[in-house]
DNA sequence: TTTTAGAATTAGAATTGTTCTAAAATTATT
DNA sequence: AATAATTTTAGAACAATTCTAATTCTAAAA
């Protein structure tokens, strides 16, 4: 665990939000002026590697890294693009149930609208 | 539908499993040489808006194209890539009851290992 | 302390997948 | 046939990410 791994590791989990790599890179830049991207995206994988971190694809997003290692649902509003956490239980069993075979992870996004979003469209 | 969109559309439909936008290029410049990836991107973009197919993502892979457009579940193998469909009846409304609001789209990919691939690791 | 070896970091080039652009070709309409 | 609208093309541009090779850091050995 170096310096830097643990600096993004801190922002990270500190993240009120999922971040993309370049959010990551600006937060770390303000106490690291001089780290660069590869960094910040090597290090990434590893922490995805060592199963710190997961890392979440959004159709039409970038890449966003997730602090919650729990396997979790997202649920994405396509008004804002805000994402938030899902946790329903023993789901990787029941899928596994369902599919008849062992289901050793997922990702699930959800789409809908916020209720934010919803009154706007009123 | 123009000619190149109805070879494009034919061409996911007649395939044995989800292509990539280069593959579905691949075989699309067999019976038109000159076809340009741009078209093809054109089209493809096209035909998921107008609901005829759908964009597939999976993670660390090229988007794929699915002429399946009920709403359903991939499958992943681990081992080797191959994705294969599933469908769980009223999944939609059993996500929109869990999360307490009115989803409206989900992906929902899931990894295992498939029979072969166990089969190799023994 | 220096030396050394290995790992981490850097800057920037390269790659991948995709979208954009402007001109040319095709198709449909008058 | 003339015009307009649409589609296609080739290639440039783009964004996100990975790679590369040189440099710097770190920590253990001499």
């Amino acid at each position: 665990m170096t310096k830097n791994k643990s600096l993004l590791l801190d922002i990270i989990r500190a993240a009120p939000r999922h971040m993309t790599a370049e959010q990551i890179f600006l937060a770390a830049k303000e106490q690291r002026p001089g780290i660069a991207m590869a960094t910040v995206y090597n290090n990434l994988g590893a922490l995805v590697a060592e199963g710190l971190i997961r890392r979440l694809h959004i159709v039409g997003q970038a890449d966003r890294y997730d602090r919650n290692i729990d396997q979790h649902e997202h649920l994405v509003c396509d008004g804002c693009g805000r994402i938030s956490d899902e946790k329903f239980e023993d789901f990787l069993a029941e899928l596994s149930k369902q599919v008849g075979a062992a289901v050793s992870s997922y990702e699930l996004n959800m789409h809908y609208l916020c209720a934010d979003c919803r009154n706007d469209q009123l």
